[in-house]
Formats: C-alpha cells, structure tokens, sequence
DNA sequence: GATCGCATGCCACTCAATGGAATTGCCGCT
DNA sequence: AGCGGCAATTCCATTGAGTGGCATGCGATC
C-alpha cells in the first residue's frame, strides 16, 4: 500500500526534491551557451515552480552567487568565483602551472592547455592562446572527451585501471568527425601513451592540427593533470615540441611535489616505484 | 566558563540560519589559508553541530561543489569550479583580457593584474608574473584594499559617486604599512586617477615597487574592470610601461565592446559622452 | 484595449531540515 | 593493554523552514 503501483501519478517533480539540490541545480541551470537567464528561463529549465525559483534565486542573489546583470537577468556571481577559486584541483593546480605553461606558450606561441580528470571527461582548466592562433577548441571551464584529445588520452591511459575498464565498456564515438572508435583501438592507443610518455593525435576535422599531451604527477605520484600543445598541423616546429613539452611537464611535476627523478629518461615514468 | 548553560541562553545560532545560506557558509568557511578542513574543523567554523555540517557537507560533495582530499578532508570541488567559471565579471572578462595581458606581459615580463570591483574591494581575477618575478602580492581570487593599490584606486575613482562617498566616509589607512590616509589626500588622488587617466602608486613596505594600473571598459563604456602593471621601483623601463599599458587597456577596452574612439587623446575619456 | 508572459507578493500546508544523544573508530598517552 | 579524548557517523522525534498555487501589477505585442 505504501507504494500504490497504478495511478497516483507519481509527483516527483524532478529527483532532487532537496532545498540545496534546487539551489544548486539553478546553478548548474547555466552554462556556455547559457549565460544569462531571466527568472521565467531558469524557472523552466529546473523545472521548478516561478515563485520558488525567485526565492532560491534571491537569497543566492544575495550571497552573492548570483548577479543580475545590466538586462536584470541572471547570471553566476563573483562570490561564487571567488569561493570556486580555492578548489584544489582546478585553481590550485593551475596557479602552479600557469608559469610553466607560459614558458611553453613564448616557446611555442601556439595553444597550450592544462586539464584534469572529473567524472568522465576531462576538465579545461587553463588555456593559453596567442591571439591571432587560430581555431578556438574548448574554453576553460569546458570539458573534453577522454578518447579524442590529447589531454583525454593522458588522463584516461593512467586513471585507474577499474575506471579505464568502464570508460572502455562505452561506445565510443570520436568527437568532432563522428567516426567510432573501437574499444581495442582506444585499448591500444592508451598502451602507447604510457609507453611513449605523451599522447600525439592527429585531427582534421575542425581544421588539420597536432596535439600532444604529457602527464603531471603530484605530490603522491599518481597523474593529477594533462599539459597539452597544439599546433596547427604541418607547423615548422612540430618536431621540437614533444621534448619542450616533457620537459615542461616534468618540471611541473617536480614543482607540485612529485617524486620525480631528474635521471629517469622520458617516457620511463615508473607508475609504480 | 565555557556558555552559561542555564538562563535560556538567546537561540541565535548564527545569524542565517536559512539552509542555503548555511550551505554557502560551509563553502566560504573555506580560506586562503584554510583551503582543506576536516568535518570537525567546518563545524566550529560555521559554528553548526556536526551532525548538521556533515549531512550538508555530504550533499555538497555529492553534487560536487566539495571533494575530499586524499587525507579525507574537505575541499572546495571541481564542479563548484566549473559553473563559476561561467561568471561573466570573473571569467567571461578574464577570457577576453588573457590575451591582452600577455602582450604587456611579454613587454614587461613583470606583474600583470586583473581585478575588478566587489564590495569595498577589488577582486584579483587574473596575475601573470614571471617566475622569477619578486614578491607576489595578491593571489588570483584573493582581494586587494581600494586605497592602497593601483588596481583599487581605479576602481573607486570611476565607481558610482555614491559609493565612493560611503567609502571615503570610512576611517581609511594604507595597507601594509599601517600608516592613516586622510579622506581628503585619498580624494585628490581619485582626482589625480581621473584626470591622469591611470594610476601610479609607489610602495616601499613589502619591497619597493612601483604600480600603474588603467580603467577597462565595457561595452556600456562603464569601468569594469583594471588592468595594472607592478614592476620593482627603479625599473629601468618604468617610463615605457605607462604608455603601453595605456594603449593595452584601451584595446582590451575595444575587445569588450566599448565605445572607444582610437582618436581621443589618452586620458581624455569623457565619463558621460 | 485586450492579451500574453514575466516578475513578484502572499500564505496555509507539510515535508524536509534540525540537532541532541548515542555509537563507533582512531589515535596518543600512561 | 587499558584508558580518556576527539572525530566521524547514525538515528530519530520535533518543528519550523520551504513549498507552490493563486493573485496582482507591469510591460510588451497583437
């Protein structure tokens, strides 16, 4: 009786009754194409009544989570920046790497991205790019799939080996030119990144590129991040930057605390001393 | 000596006791200097029972907005991270201003700042400095007092007159130094900011260090944001950087929208066309 | 000027949040 | 080993904070 099967529609209004659920959830209403939203906007895409969208979105307004901007529309807040910029993983990490990463960008004045794994794809915490460097892939803050980028390949070929198997599990389908990637192609690609040390791949889809990928280990060893260049395929370069690029990794490593032997040949990471 | 258990002690567990707000709390219990905690530690700080903390504290981790470390504590977390990154006072202008920085960057290669007002403060969104580059002041998402720094003084001397006059009506003193500033001195120099078009401040009490910083725009024209440069004092291009960082915020003004015309003389902007 | 959608105020109902008490587990001290 | 002491966690009866339907005012659009 407890759980009358048939009729008595089933009123869960979504799965997240909870005040800080909803809190959140109008949050995470924004996104990148989705900056800025009046109040009917977000009511409609939490899917949460009017008068209870203005009262979570007040007392967030409040806060200082949200913000209204000049339009009287919503958008995310500084106080929420503010506080997101202690995160760990995304700020800490990138205040560290941020100078290594500039002496890759002057060295190389292309792309230079920092990345780290969350759930199943990877997050873009960092970017540097020349203004006039072409193609713009992902913003910071984006994410970007394991399988087809640089940063995805690192990141996923020295994740757990439970998880690997699960990403694995997965159809796969590579990103922008929609051509499926099989599970032992991937399964081998990964084997060569950690045998190589970094990742190469090669696009022609947005336009003809070469990315290269190396692992950043923290202070337990375990990789913690990606550091990626991009160059436009064919650039001049392209041979010189792979060792700039472990170079840069390595030193990054070392300046976060990993134990890493300055002797140790590249590629030849032990993941396990 | 502890709390007075009888006397019906006045129930004000703290001021907010709405959940959201105790949910913010928890997340902005977090600290520069206080960037992991232990459930414990978040309790006493938000002075909330522990049972209490940890049942928001996991609702929190569970939609991501706090992580635990690999020691079991708290930390701010990844998605927490990733929907602030689409605050468009925060990261929206960073996005724009990165490239722009790196050119006075690579001019200078000494301190670069971002920071836009919040409160009665500016809030550091963006720093580029050479690794080699001396004392770092202010860290990315930290604050930096209006009066005392190059940055703050922009900000206050194009902020609405209302709020300047609340912030002037306030006892006022420098910084690190400790030393008082009349509201009439700090008047003059918003005087001074205004008319020169940028600010310059000399400090000694750190190091010796001389700051230029400049008025960015937005597309409304309004001053959003300032960019400012921090060089040792006594730098041999000092003369150089006023000029070139005139010229970076005025195109980085172009680059958000605002209605600048390359022709008026640096300086010059009028406030109200 | 009629209509529609949005922002906001109001308020009785109710369900989710609360925190005290108890339990377990982990040190560090003797 | 044995013993406080503290942190983390579970449980549950109580209750007050959150809810959302309805009504209002406003401004655009037809």
């Amino acid at each position: 009786m407890t759980n009358p099967p048939s009729v008595s529609r089933g009123r869960r209004p979504a799965q997240g009754d909870p005040v800080i659920d909803r809190a959140f959830a109008l949050l995470t209403a924004f996104n990148e194409t989705r900056r800025a939203m009046t109040l009917a906007e977000l009511s409609r895409v939490t899917d949460t009544p009017p008068s209870t969208t203005l009262r979570l979105a007040r007392r967030l307004l409040h806060l200082g989570a949200l913000e209204r901007d000049a339009d009287g529309r919503f958008v995310v807040g500084l106080r929420l920046w503010e506080v997101a910029s202690l995160a760990p993983r995304a700020h800490g990490l990138r205040t560290v790497a941020l100078p290594f990463m500039e002496d890759l960008y002057e060295a190389t004045h292309q792309h230079v991205l920092f990345a780290v794994l969350d759930g199943m794809e990877a997050l873009l915490v960092e970017r540097l790019s020349a203004r006039e460097a072409i193609d713009v892939l992902y913003r910071v803050g984006g994410r970007l799939p394991l399988h087809s980028t640089g940063v995805g390949l690192v990141l996923l070929a020295h994740a757990a080996p439970d998880f690997q198997e699960a990403y694995l599990a997965q159809p796969l389908v590579h990103e922008p030119e929609g051509v499926p990637l099989s599970s032992a192609a991937l399964r081998r690609a990964l084997a060569e990144v950690r045998r190589n040390g970094i990742a190469v791949v090669n696009r022609q889809e947005p336009r003809p590129l070469l990315a290269a990928a190396a692992p950043v280990r923290g202070a337990d060893g375990d990789v913690v991040a990606a550091l990626s260049v991009v160059v436009p395929a064919g650039h001049t370069e392209s041979r010189f930057i792979s060792p700039a690029l472990r170079a840069t990794a390595r030193a990054l490593s070392r300046g976060l605390g990993a134990p890493v032997s300055a002797a140790l040949p590249p590629g030849r990471f032990p993941d396990r001393p």
